[in-house]
DNA sequence: AATGAAAATGATAATTATTTTCATTATGAA
DNA sequence: TTCATAATGAAAATAATTATCATTTTCATT
């Protein structure tokens, strides 16, 4: 693989190890718009990582997860999809999920209300529910535009 | 069981044939704030229902769920949860979810800004996104108050 | 470059929520 | 009450994810 290592800089320190498998997962993830499960991950790797295991996929993924370099976005059908976490802060975005056909469609309009609502909310929540917010998730439940 | 019937009124022409089943399934969702897995109302049926099996309790939590009387909670430990979906309009509610503990905390608060917002939201999603909104959803992670 | 302890891997088995199958039972319009 | 058929329960099937364990790879140290 040509750019093994491109990553390693970035996550020095919060793996003891960087390994092939890692880069890969990180790698395919960071290019596509896709939201992949892990079969679909583990199908893609066939290339950039031959004979790696499915395990090592699910491994791989609950690392990066718990690392913070991943969202895990679950629309409920039974299998959990990721998606690469960008750093930057105005990265945040949402889904649309169309109730036919379980597309996925992400937006990330219109954010200056949503995070004054958002920030206003948040602080009404820690006072009276003592909740301390980490993150927060939107999501709009319909039919896409092939499904209307 | 007391109450046999209570909801069948309410439901007339949405069911072929109203059961046991379902009237205790509906029941027993109406009567509590929990959000219930699939098992755990099964379990909780073991008097209402006697005997029931826990396919009916899945094919009666699809049926009240397409049908619009439920709604379904997946916070990604793959296993769904259900909760009664009042007709109420101020029935709105959003959630809080503990990533420690797991529990799952329904706020209703500070919903007038937040609806102003998501009709914004829905109007521009439609014209952008050619998207039609029927539902959404607002999911706060973070840390409760046991778990801080 | 070689070493070696520990972490990571892949194959496989195990787990577990949900769905399907199918013979039996219950519902409700007539 | 009858009866076509929808609904049920038990058990088997499915499928995503996790655990096990012997083998391989990583990387700090030589």
């Amino acid at each position: 693989m040509a750019r093994t290592k491109k990553w390693r800089h970035r996550f020095r320190g919060q793996f003891s190890r960087w390994t092939l498998a890692r880069e890969a997962v990180l790698d395919l993830l960071s290019r596509t718009q896709k939201h992949m499960s892990a079969k679909e991950i583990y199908n893609a790797l066939f290339k950039a990582c031959p004979g790696i295991g499915l395990s090592t996929v699910y491994r791989t993924l609950g690392l990066l997860l718990r690392s913070g370099f991943l969202n895990k976005i679950d629309i409920g059908d039974r299998q959990s999809r990721y998606e690469f976490k960008s750093g930057e802060k105005d990265e945040h975005h949402h889904h649309l999920i169309c109730r036919n056909c379980g597309k996925i469609i992400d937006y990330s309009d219109f954010l200056d209300e949503e995070l004054d609502l958002i920030r206003k909310t948040e602080k009404n929540l820690a006072r009276k529910y003592n909740f301390i917010v980490q993150d927060y998730n939107i999501e709009f439940y319909g039919l896409c535009k092939y499904c209307q």
